[in-house]
DNA sequence: TTTATCTAGGACAGATATTCGCCTAATTCC
DNA sequence: GGAATTAGGCGAATATCTGTCCTAGATAAA
């Protein structure tokens, strides 16, 4: 334990341990001169780790972000963490959008003590997240385009494969990105349409960049709107419905945030929700698995196709 | 950007970036000489950072598992993958089950340069993941007290409130966690009824680790066992169905792995499925989703159940 | 088996870095 | 103002690091 390669990685691990720490409690730690301290504060900075210090009474030494990313030394339980965090981004696909996970992963598994991999392999074997299965996309890189795309903020070509018009080649600006149901859905602005659309990913096919950059209109709640969107694709049909319920559950049910109570009117008995939908089997399908009354007040045509439902489902236990 | 220090911290990234690497090539990057390069090998396993060694032709340096983790040095693109798996990990609520999860949010957030900080919070901003959101839950820490107890094969008292019979203190050997459909259950053994059962946590208060401790049996996998279990919770009921559907999109749609094919048989006109329930109203809801047809052979409860469920439905659409 | 490539590690001398201790400034809080 | 705390220069003693040369041992391929 001697040598001041030792020492300084010590004080860095020190560091990042507490938010805080004095340089007389850090001498004192190390069994060196406190000046001896404020040389190795230097290699730190020299090593383009950046240490703010706080001069006067109850000073100190912490890191501060820097350009580089420091040597990051965590302990067992966040190891843990970081491997359950790996996992869990796994499940949800993300997997293929972030090559890196699988090099972190590598890379802690080769150093991860013994005792800890087997305590990760126990979480991992005996906790699951089961969703939703989608069906298999037909680009297998489009997430990861697409989260390229949003994050750079650079428009994106793609071919969409929708049931009614088949393969149609869009322009989109992508907005964003969600998770819902077991699928990945993209929110964006439409070149085609010149409107916002949201997109199934397992439809889109052939996703290329385009050179175009686009900018987010600086008040949009990415969050908020994807939630917002998911009640709103297609444009082809209006739907009104009371659904008897308070709002909350509906906000339960809908896994909405406060601001989607937008689309919700409150009456007498119960939420008006006024939508749209360009697909009435769809939409009945959605309804048929409310655990609430509702009445449909308009189009005929949803009420046709929930009747439809309900009746093969009527068949279905003769 | 000399000394040793530096130096030595290099020859780990290098090793932690490739997986085997000479002691040649080692020497070339650095400077430095050969000698030197075996120097600072042997200080790192001073550090507590075991290499192995491979000697002879084509030998080198490698890094493995030691009693303790050395410092990580990731790449952007890395800690980006780190980040999005933490936020991915809160989301499904395991923040609760790894405390330490929030102090590594905290350590990469200190120490995150700032476009790096920009481009995490571009991620989380474009991207969401929304999850059913089930009732909050009776015991805030029970998920946490459930992992560790799982982890750590020790039996676990708690009081469970079902809707039928209100509150019961139960004992039980946890053997998984699965997250399905926004909430968390626990699979185990049920001292009081000597079988297998499964809890929502959200329906679980008072959670306390016993001294008992259990053997898992060494067949069990867990995988395939929760998978499993989420069609034989209660067992109440026999019910048994045939789905008119292939194989495929069946399990598509239970999300299942190949296992639980077992309780499937196949038939002439569709796949054959048997399984308890205890609740028909709960699984007629089920029922009501699925996208193919069906017919229950038994009970009639469970058609019973259906029908109301597909009347309620009529009735919405008047 | 032999040979070419590797690592292991001792010894030593010289170069270099580190450390301590003491000093004075500057800063901050009470 | 006074106490606590960091900043950093300087010099001398000392520890450390490095390159070089050497022998030994391990491994894979020819």
């Amino acid at each position: 334990m001697s040598g001041p390669t030792t020492r300084v990685l010590t004080v860095l691990e020190l560091l990042q341990t507490h938010g805080q720490i004095g340089g007389a409690e850090l001498a004192e730690r190390l069994g060196v001169d406190r000046r001896t301290i404020r040389r190795y504060i230097t290699v730190l900075e020299e090593l383009g780790i950046p240490v703010m210090t706080e001069q006067g009474r109850y000073g100190g030494y912490r890191l501060v972000a820097g350009f580089k990313l420091p040597p990051m030394m965590f302990t067992d339980e966040e190891t843990l963490a970081v491997s359950l965090g790996l996992l869990a981004a796994r499940q949800l696909g993300l997997a293929d959008a972030a090559p890196a996970i699988a090099s972190v992963q590598a890379k802690l598994e080769r150093v991860m003590p013994a005792d800890l991999k087997k305590r990760v392999r126990g979480v991992s074997d005996t906790t699951r997240v089961i969703l939703p299965r989608g069906e298999p996309s037909l680009d297998d890189r489009a997430l990861q385009n697409l989260t390229v795309a949003t994050e750079a903020m650079r428009s994106v070509g793609f071919t969409y494969h929708s049931p009614e018009h088949g393969g149609i080649d869009r322009s989109v600006d992508p907005y964003g990105l969600v998770f819902r149901q077991g699928r990945w859905y993209l929110t964006g602005f439409c070149h085609l349409r010149q409107a916002m659309r949201s997109f199934r990913l397992d439809r889109i096919s052939h996703v290329h960049l385009l050179t175009a950059t686009f900018q987010r209109p600086p008040d949009f709640d990415a969050a908020d709107f994807l939630s917002e969107s998911f009640l709103s694709w297609g444009r082809t049909h209006e739907v009104s419905l009371v659904l008897h319920t308070d709002r909350e559950s509906a906000s339960a049910v809908f896994g909405f945030h406060s601001s989607c109570a937008e689309g919700f009117e409150q009456r007498e008995d119960g939420l008006l929700l006024t939508t749209q939908t360009d697909s009435f089997e769809w939409f009945s399908w959605w309804l048929a698995q409310l655990p609430f009354r509702f009445t449909i007040l308009k189009p005929d045509g949803l009420k046709d196709a929930l009747r439809e439902h309900a009746t093969r489902l009527l068949e279905c236990c003769k």
